[in-house]
DNA sequence: ATAGGGTTAG
């Protein structure tokens, strides 16, 4: 072996002479040679003036580890590529994947320069080679451009465990959840072999959707391919069933990996707690992961804040603030301030949350006027709305939450003549309303439900069986708090009411609905008593939290 | 020889 006679690793000076002489008697190494030395920005610099002091015409693999070592630096690597295309040498794919690469790199991704690439690789019949065509699908996910990435992926004749892997996670990071899941299903009927990358971006949509049951088919799926002691896989399984509501679930998999669990697996199982509104495990949980010396940073202060928030308990959250900087040296964020605002307006104290988000050290933004705001619905301060909602609006004109708001709290006021001008002014803008959706998961299928539509093709039963629930629960003692027939078949009733019909969800098992806004104030109510009709669990997660319903109380303690 | 895909928050 030529390399055990190489001087010893003391001087690298000499070892660098040493290699570059082995080099010289073969290009193929050469060429690996300018690789390993740019794999280390400390010798990244070798790199180069191997590349420039070449004792041979480079060849498209010299040009290729060449633009490949450059890729932290965009700009660079795409004019060494112009040079390239100024000689003899002509890209390969392989060219073209590593210049992608860097161009996604950028901040945001360079997209002319993509596009202007992905034309060369048609020319030169590149683009659906699977290095080439892998590296448009995960370029067009980064620029934000699911389409195209999903066009890139249709033309590659042969898809193999890495296109998938670059499809599925793309359509997660671009918000194509579902997308994302059927590419996973159909990445398996192909019988193409899942590997950790696709897991992971399968699990991360089901994570964004919330769905019990594809959260469990791909932890399935990840335990046979022997895929789940993978700590990125089983980090994102400690999230999709944290936001699937499973938090028992979630735990299991976090203690199986526990020594080995990151700052990001711990906040992820943070943030679960967060969700359900359970400080206490927040907080215990916080303490171990002292004890194991994972150091805090902002998000697992935030995860904390947000239990806080959710629980109501103002004190803690002002004790937290405080800490992160004094005893962590994590500088309070916005958001974190946001959390205490939003524990203060939960329990009524507005004037306090309004005096603090005039003090705070930042300016509010639309998001902590947002947050007081929901506070004034809550304890009908309709005074306070008035103003809170002026400033809101002057930040975010477009926020339709904000007139809704608006208008609930007048509306329960008795000032119709004020909810009127804000419905005006709403129009006036060309503002709408995002409507209130909520789904449902039976038996492995999701059923989605929009405020009074008919489309189900069980409407009839579904309304009924409202009805049905309606006059039980007024016998409990239910009474609706407006006299107002829309909210007889908001969606999340509909959603309930249809897992209650005939066997749709298991007996005794609990109904998961997710709620796509806030859920409203009277279904809220309603819920407390169909929970005791039905005799089990309701859970609804809508866009803050997870509520569960159980012998007529809601774990948020009506604070939301 | 060179080259493509991952987890928390929004």
């Amino acid at each position: 072996m030529p390399v055990a006679t190489a001087p010893a690793a003391a001087d690298p000076a000499r070892v660098h002479a040493h290699l570059i002489k082995l080099a010289s008697v073969d290009r193929a190494l050469y060429n690996q040679l300018i690789t390993l030395y740019s794999r280390s920005p400390v010798t990244l610099t070798d790199a180069l003036r191997l590349f420039r002091r070449l004792p041979f015409p480079p060849t498209h693999v010299s040009w290729t580890a060449a633009v490949s070592a450059l890729s932290a630096d965009p700009d660079a690597a795409l004019r060494l590529f112009l040079s390239m295309l100024r000689g003899p040498s002509r890209p390969t794919q392989a060219t073209l994947s590593a210049l992608l690469k860097s161009l996604s790199l950028s901040s945001p991704p360079l997209l002319s320069a993509a596009l202007q690439l992905h034309s060369l690789s048609l020319k030169l019949a590149l683009s659906r080679l699977p290095f080439a065509g892998t590296a448009l699908v995960a370029f067009y996910s980064k620029a934000r451009r699911p389409y195209d990435a999903l066009k890139a992926f249709d033309d590659l004749p042969y898809k193999d465990e890495v296109c998938y892997a670059a499809a599925i996670v793309g359509m997660a990071q671009n918000h194509r959840p579902n997308c994302a899941l059927s590419l996973f299903a159909a990445m398996r009927a192909a019988g193409v072999a899942s590997t950790v990358y696709s897991v992971s971006g399968a699990l991360r949509s089901a994570a964004h959707l919330a769905t019990l049951e594809q959260s469990r088919v791909v932890h399935a799926h990840a335990v046979v391919a022997g895929l789940e002691p993978d700590l990125v896989v089983s980090t994102a399984l400690v999230d999709a069933y944290g936001k699937s509501g499973l938090v028992s679930d979630a735990r299991m998999v976090f203690d199986a990996l526990l020594p080995d669990a990151n700052l990001v697996t711990w906040n992820a199982m943070l943030s679960a707690y967060a969700q359900q509104g359970d400080s206490e495990s927040a907080v215990k949980l916080f303490d171990e992961m002292l004890e194991r010396k994972i150091a805090p940073d902002d998000f697992s202060f935030l995860a904390v804040l947000t239990a806080c928030s959710n629980a109501g308990f103002v004190g803690e959250a002002e004790r937290w603030i405080d800490l992160m900087g004094s005893s962590f040296g994590v500088a309070p964020s916005l958001e974190h301030y946001n959390c205490l605002v939003g524990a203060m307006a939960r329990v009524g104290r507005l004037e306090d949350a309004e005096c603090l988000v005039l003090t705070m050290p930042f300016e509010p933004d639309a998001a902590v006027w947002r947050t007081l705001l929901s506070g004034c619905v809550v304890h009908r301060a309709a005074d306070l709305a008035t103003t809170v909602g002026r400033r809101l609006l002057e930040l975010d004109p477009q926020d339709d939450s904000a007139y809704v708001m608006l208008a609930n709290i007048y509306l329960a006021a008795g000032r119709k003549d004020d909810m009127a001008k804000v419905w005006t002014e709403m129009r006036d803008r060309g503002v709408k309303k995002e409507g209130g959706r909520s789904w449902i998961e039976v038996r492995g299928e999701v059923h989605a439900f929009i405020a009074g539509d008919r489309m189900h093709k069980h409407a009839t039963d579904i309304y009924a069986k409202l009805v049905e629930l309606m006059e039980e629960a007024k016998t409990l003692g239910y009474e609706e708090v407006n006299e107002n027939e829309g909210l007889w078949y908001h969606s999340e009733r509909l959603a309930v009411a249809f897992g209650v019909l005939n066997g749709a969800v298991p007996e005794g098992k609990a109904l998961r609905v997710v709620k796509n806004l806030r859920i409203c104030g009277d279904c809220h109510e309603f819920f407390k008593y169909v929970a005791r009709v039905i005799q089990r669990e309701i859970v609804v997660r809508d866009v803050n939290r997870y509520h569960r319903f159980q012998r007529g109380c809601c774990t948020c303690k009506d604070y939301w």
